[in-house]
DNA sequence: GCACGGGTGGAGCGATCGTTCTAGACTCCC
DNA sequence: GGGAGTCTAGAACGATCGCTCCACCCGTGC
């Protein structure tokens, strides 16, 4: 509705991908987003944490739409998991190791400390493994197993943006790219077992 | 020397798995150290930089010891691996989903923030990237391949940290240690081109 | 023309942050 | 015994935190 509202998300996102959920303030998302305190708490009466658990579920969503449409326009979904890696490493060098995914950097900060926003997380992360589990079972994967690949493949390329981060350098994030393709390969191959 | 350093250090430590480093006040290292302000600035005069970056470096350290000992202990390098995330998983369910490894949580905290901590976890990932490496190395890979190979595993490890805690079950985190396992596996069996 | 409600704008609150500073206790060498 | 240096102890500082509060603007329905 309110583009003031949207205005606030992206700017909090933003300032979520470079310094994380604790080290962003409410004053640093004001100034980027143009928009006064009052009017955070008039679409975000929950203060920080709401906006917070906003910020993870909207970009989540948005990540896994992105997802989707790779993999559509993808081969199949070997490629489709490599492309999303090499794609990743592309935007994470172009922006200067800024553009990482924000809800990993959330989900570590408040796994322990901010319940509503854990729980944003884990929403985020089911709706990850399911759309990869399900494209994996589409080809032809047991629904155990895609499962547990989904989720190898998931932890890979948010470890693979911690280290191209603090290194950064992406030869790593790249060199896991191209295992996961290979893991899926095999999987697919039916060499699970 | 002084056992009120080693007692600031371990105190932060905890602090730092379970909060991060952003939301870790030096409030609560005192408390949970039982030793004044004045101590820290006495043992880090940097303040909460230079105590974040001896705690990176240090636990990063214990970490890599760990790693070697149980290396050591198993039958083979794969083993080694497999083991590593089985064991990671029973502490991490044994403590109620704290006792994460804090230096992937400052990591991804401070990689845009505070420099000189990004270059403590940088050194951290280093050693650790190595010592797999090497040990691939050991067991028949060459150098290129170790290196790209321990990359993966690592970010692995710390991406399956990430969803273990979120969701709060290992289940994936067991998962993603078995694909690494196959992984290396097969590098040493020379599929890997 | 007027009342009303969604939204804007920002001053100011108490709490807490990292840090500084000074005073004192303890240990060791002269 | 005395002086130096190491370490402990915590009060206090300015800055900043998340948040509250209220005055105001403006489009819409009557």
């Amino acid at each position: 509705m309110s583009e003031t509202r949207g205005r606030i998300v992206s700017a909090t996102t933003e300032l979520f991908r470079s310094q994380g959920f604790n080290h962003t303030s409410l004053k640093q998302v004001t100034a980027q987003a143009g928009a006064p305190t009052g009017s955070i708490y008039h679409f975000f009466p929950g203060g920080k944490n709401e906006l917070g658990a906003a910020v993870v579920r909207e970009s989540g969503a948005a990540y896994q739409a992105l997802f989707e449409v790779m993999a559509d326009e993808a081969d199949d979904i070997v490629d489709a998991v490599g492309g999303f890696f090499d794609g990743a490493a592309e935007v994470l060098e172009q922006t200067d190791f800024i553009d990482i995914c924000p809800i990993g950097n959330v989900a570590r900060e408040v796994a322990n400390t901010h319940e509503p926003i854990r729980l944003a997380t884990v929403e985020v992360f089911a709706g990850w493994t399911a759309a990869l589990a399900d494209r994996l079972a589409r080809a032809g994967l047991n629904a155990d197993d895609a499962g547990g690949l989904a989720d190898t493949v998931i932890s890979a390329l948010e470890g693979g943006f911690m280290l191209a981060r603090a290194r950064r350098s992406c030869d790593g994030l790249r060199a896991t790219g191209a295992h996961m393709r290979r893991l899926v390969e095999a999987a697919l191959a039916g060499d699970l077992e």
